[in-house]
DNA sequence: TACATTTTTGAATAAACATTCTACTTGTAG
DNA sequence: CTACAAGTAGAATGTTTATTCAAAAATGTA
């Protein structure tokens, strides 16, 4: 219903279903030509987004001025504006986000409310691209490498202690035998030499990449230990030193990131080191 | 192994895959706006897909032609033959998301991936039950007592001291006083008397509930001192003694239970108190 | 059929664009 | 400290782009 009123109305469709509703009520009485458009912009809105009026003229089988034209119709200062709406919809939104959380970082508006609501919405897009993204193959390799391990050497400071930390509890209500590496001084790198050959280390750093803990984990890859990395960039120097590496983008606001998507990715890790090793002891 | 090889053939890379690689391999020994370029396209890489160079340029902190220069470096002819795998990636993600969703779903109930994918899909339901659910007023006044407390004590134990002691990282970074209590046999009910009347003691605990975190709290709150705990249900033992109580329903597998959703409010508290406190401190 | 109106076309145009080039800065080896 | 190389910034360039416009075609009407 309203949906229909606001199509009716003579203003600028401001996102992609107003677009389509204010397509179908004009359709009706469209030229041929424009009709053309409409039907082509409707079945390959993702060309809209990207190309340009003259490889878009040229596949819908119209003039380049005609897609203009099409574009002034429906409301808009013309094809250009149009486009937006279709970007828009191909990025699902996410600029919208990112944006609103600047301005309201920008006006000050910071209520407790709509910081949450923020993070609630990023963190939900961030799992979303985790599901994407996540490569599944290091996550096997990652999972059978934790399953077979004799003892899990867990590593990780500052933003990242806290999922090994997380990972430590929770393992270790599994029984699976794990060692958390706690950085005290300059003691931390003599105990390379005490993670066995059998064994693997779990590391976990985000940037800023703390220098201790990529240098620790390239000693221990150095000396032939499975060295599985949980960081937030193919650039991150882990990358190197890492038998697998496993890639999380947090979400965030203005320097503070979440740890949301990771901890959603350390648990599943947890679940299926568990299951994995519960198989592998009943056989 | 695959895939470095790809990366460092001279060759254009022809999906996002070989593109981050090639990135990944370059970027050591990259100068300094390069590997700016490349932090930037790899964050938003969406923005790369939609945006023109002198948009992505200012938004990057860099020159338009730093772009061009950056493109040419991973071997594109120039800048818009880069955003082109941009672009495919785009597309690609918003038509498979589904498809993949669905793969996840036949693939059985144990594979690593299948696991992610259910850990993933309660998450986001639980950030949205979190949404929707979520006692504004009591986050209000947690923030406010947060904000305005001399030093902030906080406690948790077993699954909820990852909790704690991301706060007790991100507060610091603030500048905020804080004090991670850690239990270390008995000693730890003694510390109740540390306790200063302007300071706060945050507390987090979950089912079950540890006796000796609620006693402390019970102690503390006895002697007038402001307890805002978060927990996962009213009916918590720590509910009777707290000034506010924020709760979270997280996601669960089985016996085993995520801490997305609560990483997300805790990350959403620490942010808001960083900002009240700059508004404070202003004034 | 003749006329008025709408629609389309395709060249013309001006703006926006990616890219190149040169002068300048920064870092480095002798 | 000097000389040389590498990297960068910003203006200049030539191309592509969306858009406009006048002429032509099509459509509807009497």
């Amino acid at each position: 219903m309203t949906q229909n009123l606001d199509a009716l109305s003579t203003d600028t469709p401001t996102d992609y279903e107003s677009l389509k509703a204010r397509i179908g009520v004009l359709s009706d009485n469209m030229p041929k030509r424009l009709l053309q458009c409409a039907k082509y912009a409707l079945a390959n809105p993702d060309r809209i987004a990207l190309g340009t009026t003259a490889e878009i003229a040229s596949a819908a089988g119209v003039q380049p001025s005609t897609l203009v034209r099409f574009a002034q119709t429906l409301g808009f200062d013309g094809f250009s504006q149009m486009q937006q709406i279709f970007q828009g919809q191909l990025v699902g939104r996410s600029n919208e986000y990112t944006e609103r959380l600047n301005k309201i970082h920008e006006s000050g508006t910071n209520t407790p409310a709509s910081i949450l609501g923020n993070f609630i919405a990023s963190s939900k897009q961030s799992l979303d691209e985790l599901l994407m993204q996540v490569d599944t193959i290091a996550l096997d390799k990652t999972i059978e490498a934790l399953a077979t391990a004799e003892t899990i050497h867990l590593l990780g400071l500052r933003r990242a202690f806290p999922v090994v930390s997380y990972l430590h509890y929770t393992l270790g209500k599994m029984r699976v035998r794990t060692n958390l590496l706690e950085f005290t001084g300059g003691i931390l790198e003599e105990r390379v030499q005490f993670i066995n050959e059998n064994d693997a280390l779990f590391v976990a750093t985000f940037s800023p990449y703390s220098p201790e803990v990529v240098e620790f984990a390239s000693k221990a890859f150095g000396r032939g230990v499975k060295v599985l990395s949980l960081t937030d960039s193919v650039l991150s120097p882990i990358a190197r030193v890492s038998s697998t590496v496993l890639e999380v983008h947090e979400a965030e606001h203005g320097a503070f990131r979440s740890l949301s998507t990771t901890m959603c990715l350390a648990t599943s890790l947890a679940v299926a080191v568990g299951d994995a090793r519960k198989w592998t002891s009943l056989s």
